[in-house]
DNA sequence: TCGCAGCATGGTT
DNA sequence: AAACCATGCTGCG
């Protein structure tokens, strides 16, 4: 096909925008689509070259002295000392140098091995560069050989030839790319595999760290720097979507990336990677000719930022950047921030689960210094030559929920720092950095990964208060109720790809997040229904209409007739009903319902009241059973709703009919008490219905009464109006003496209100029950609500349904078994209300 | 009693 | 499923 003959783009996008040519060949590419991404890399000092002239320059241009490193037949310690120091030498000079000139990078990865004298060459690379395509390989001994095969075909296989097939099948093909090149590039060493496996060649290169003194002057002879990504294997992700944006100009992007000298095996995890500003970086190195190494960073929790001073270092960062500790007393580390002042840090671990936990002790008077929080992230660089460990910080740009004060979003160079916010900024993702640093997530893994790690370091309990938060909540999407918000940009035409069998759109803009609407036939035209905003009506738009996620009746231009919300609904909401799947219609009710939730709080207090004064008011306490009760959101301790009074489902005693429990007892309570007050509700409607009628001498405009109000004008009514008050619980007659289906048998999931709609016992999905109740509800109010009538003079008999006005306050419990209509009325609804947004919540 | 050092636990990745 | 790591717990000075 024309995409992996790699004529995709030519093809597709020969008249889009994002072609750049290769610096090496004048070759003309497309860089401006996700798919083109693989037939190109971003150059450092900017431009791109594609992949064919990378691969050359891989190998011709590349530091040699990296494969010579690699090749040298005795990995003797003196040899290697040699070479390391040769290496740094043709790095970077005879000298240090800015970092910004160091170049590449080969060498950093046998540079951090070198850092690590004791270190087990980890044969990741083993046979590794065999399969180099380069043919100038210096022969090597067979062994070698063998270790630098298995890089060549790491090389090959995870870097170098990471197609765009690979990346299309893996949305994080950048992270792949990143690990790959980590792997292929590293030497692990774990000063843990020491005890492991002391047989192991080692390949040690640096000054030991013998001993603590050592440790401290010496730490980090460190040839890396800031370049170590060699050309070819900056694989450009983001830049590649953003229509190869030129990098220059921008020094703040920050870049995060693994180190290449992370070790193959120990890679370290993406929210470790250090992602450093240019300005910041030149800010630690400040005047000094030093080279800056990125070494990783790390978001504070709430223990590190605490009190006891002690950081948790991550294992594998430890291991790769801090020397060696075989005593969990470790070692005192000597850091300096980036102001230059030093501290001085027990770097140590604890034995854990067979594995070790690092941290850094005395840590306080730092954090304090720089006025650090659980949020905010420390960064750790190495200063070379010199080897010094720099911490920084960088103030998170949301303060966490415990701040007191929420400073300014400024690094620890007093560099402004544009914080995570810039992260959101696709505008930031396509660059790259004078340092070399390429900004190669995925479209917006930059942004999730960042938001991710700070959820995931601020410790489980704010995590959880985080939970609480409505906002949190409402963000509970799922990925297909999320892809169901995002509609295609409106006025564009996508080109349509083939990929593989696949067809794709695109989209040169971003999707837009629409409004939830409802898709319908309706006699035969597919429409949409759309729910205001505000008065909750479903008016109905064309089904290709884009509905913004505010949307209110007076956007409907498409019907200028109910472009308000005083205008009735176009459809009966039960008639609407029927032409919506059943999921769909409870969705956009539990929207509504949600909605509600903040005018109903009252009422419902007033419902718990009643529910409370309905156990407790005869001076019963709660079984034991009830101490270990299912809990579900919304319901605090001493609720005693139906859910908390009993045992988790599938625990506890069988409840028979003769059960006298208090929770049996306190059920079938419940369950007269509301089909009275339910019989007593529908006789005053089918009176007040009947007195409309009378009154206004035609019918509603809209269907109102044809659900069970008509219903119960077959002749119910006249025996129903009952006085609701609480019938004695010793008395079962009189409970079978209501119009309960009830013969004898309690079903703990009765749903009185639904008594005529569906046979008893059809159902025992109570939640369930409660939803769809709250569904009727609902269509109830808004068939009242629609029709107009609330207009009428003599809506207090209307509001009695559902039309009760939010500031009116229910006091059901002290009403209870008086007369006080409203209070009795509203409260069923408001159950069921409160019903539909636990379950929200809790689903 | 307090604070700390070290270890253990369990949630998260 | 295992490793990691945030934080709780406990014993000791």
């Amino acid at each position: 096909s024309a995409f992996e003959e790699g004529r995709f783009c030519e093809i597709f996008h020969k008249n889009a925008s994002g072609w750049r040519c290769c610096e090496s060949c004048g070759k003309r590419i497309h860089c401006g689509c996700i798919v083109s991404i693989h037939a190109f890399t971003l150059l450092d000092p900017g431009g791109i070259e594609c992949i064919p002239c990378a691969r050359k320059s891989v190998f011709l241009t590349s530091n040699p002295t990296w494969a010579n490193s690699l090749f040298f037949p005795t990995p003797t310690a003196e040899r290697l000392k040699e070479l390391s120091v040769k290496n740094w030498n043709q790095l970077a000079g005879s000298g240090p140098v800015p970092w910004r000139q160091a170049p590449s990078l080969f060498s950093s990865s046998i540079t951090s091995s070198e850092l690590h004298p004791r270190v087990p060459y980890e044969v990741d690379i083993s046979s590794a560069l065999t399969k180099l395509s380069c043919a100038e390989r210096i022969p090597v001994s067979s062994l070698e050989q063998r270790k630098i095969e298995d890089l060549s075909e790491r090389l090959h296989n995870g870097c170098l030839k990471l197609g765009a097939r690979e990346i299309l099948e893996n949305g994080t093909a950048g992270k792949n790319c990143e690990e790959h090149i980590s792997s292929c590039l590293s030497m692990s060493q774990q000063s843990s595999s020491l005890k492991e496996d002391p047989s192991t060649p080692q390949f040690g290169l640096t000054v030991p760290y013998t001993t603590t003194n050592e440790t401290n002057d010496q730490f980090g002879v460190s040839r890396s720097n800031l370049r170590p990504t060699p050309p070819s294997l900056s694989k450009q992700f983001i830049g590649n979507l953003q229509n190869g944006v030129d990098s220059s100009g921008d020094t703040q992007i920050r870049n995060a990336r693994p180190r290449a000298d992370a070790r193959g095996r120990n890679q370290l995890l993406p929210r470790y990677w250090p992602r450093f500003t240019d300005q910041e970086l030149q800010q630690i190195s400040g005047d000094s000719n030093s080279v800056i190494t990125p070494l990783f960073e790390k978001m504070l929790s709430a223990s590190d930022a605490g009190r006891i001073g002690r950081l948790v270092l991550p294992k594998k960062c430890a291991e790769a950047y801090f020397p060696p500790i075989s005593q969990p007393e470790g070692l005192p580390l000597k850091v300096q921030d980036a102001k230059g002042k030093e501290w001085i840090f027990q770097f140590r671990f604890w034995p854990n689960n067979n594995s070790r936990m690092y941290v850094l002790e005395g840590v306080t008077p730092c954090i304090q210094s720089m006025q650090l929080q659980a949020g905010d992230i420390v960064t750790f660089s190495r200063l070379e030559p010199e080897g010094k460990l720099v911490m920084g910080f960088r103030k998170a740009s949301v303060a966490p929920p415990s701040d007191q004060e929420n400073e300014t979003n400024k690094n620890c160079n007093g560099v402004s720092a544009r914080g995570d916010a810039e992260l959101a900024d696709p505008s930031s993702w396509s660059k790259v950095d004078k340092s070399g640093y390429i900004a190669k997530e995925v479209l917006g893994a930059k942004a999730l990964i960042s938001r991710k790690r700070k959820s995931s370091t601020l410790g489980s309990k704010s995590k959880r208060l985080r939970i609480e938060n409505e906002d949190m909540m409402e963000l509970k999407l799922t990925w297909e109720e999320a892809q169901g918000l995002l509609r295609p940009p409106s006025n564009h035409v996508p080109s349509v790809v083939v990929i593989e069998g696949f067809e794709f759109e695109e989209y040169e803009d971003a999707p837009v997040l629409g409004k939830p609407t409802i898709f319908a036939t309706n006699n035969g035209e597919k429409v949409q229904w759309a729910q205001c905003e505000n008065c909750f009506k479903l008016r109905k738009l064309p089904a290709d209409a884009l509905v913004p996620s505010k949307w209110t009746c007076s956007d409907n231009s498409w019907d200028p007739q109910r472009s308000s919300c005083s205008v009735s609904q176009e459809l009966p909401s039960e008639e609407l009903e029927d032409l919506l799947p059943p999921s769909v219609s409870v969705a956009s009710k539990k929207m509504k319902a949600a909605k509600q939730d903040m005018e109903n709080v009252e009422a419902l207090e007033g419902l718990d009241t009643l529910a409370n004064l309905a156990i407790l008011g005869e001076g019963d306490s709660l079984p034991a059973s009830a101490q270990a009760t299912t809990k579900h959101p919304r319901h605090r301790p001493g609720c005693s709703c139906i859910v908390c009074i009993q045992p988790p489902s599938g625990k506890g005693p069988k409840h028979k009919p003769s059960c006298t429990c208090n929770v049996c007892l306190t059920v079938k309570r419940r369950f007269r008490t509301l089909m009275m007050r339910r019989e007593k509700k529908q006789s005053e409607k089918e009176a007040e219905t009947t007195r409309k009628k009378q009154q206004q001498q035609q019918p509603l405009p809209e269907k109102l009464h044809d659900d069970t109000v008509v219903n119960n004008d077959a002749g119910n009514s006249p025996k129903r109006n009952v006085d609701v008050h609480e019938i004695s619980d010793d008395d079962p007659s009189k409970m079978k003496s209501s119009t309960s289906p009830f013969k004898g048998q309690i079903d703990l999931n009765i749903q009185p209100e639904r008594e005529e709609e569906l046979s008893p016992g059809s159902d025992s999905g109570g939640m369930m029950k409660l939803l769809q109740d709250a569904t009727e509800r609902y269509l109830r109010q808004q068939r009242l609500s629609s029709s107009g009538c609330s207009e009428n003079p003599s809506g207090n008999v209307l509001r009695r349904d559902g039309g009760q006005a939010a500031g009116e306050k229910p006091s059901n419990a002290v009403n209870l078994g008086s007369n006080n209509h409203d209070a009795d009325e509203d409260s069923p609804a408001t159950l069921t209300v409160k019903a539909s947004v636990s379950t929200t919540a809790a689903g």
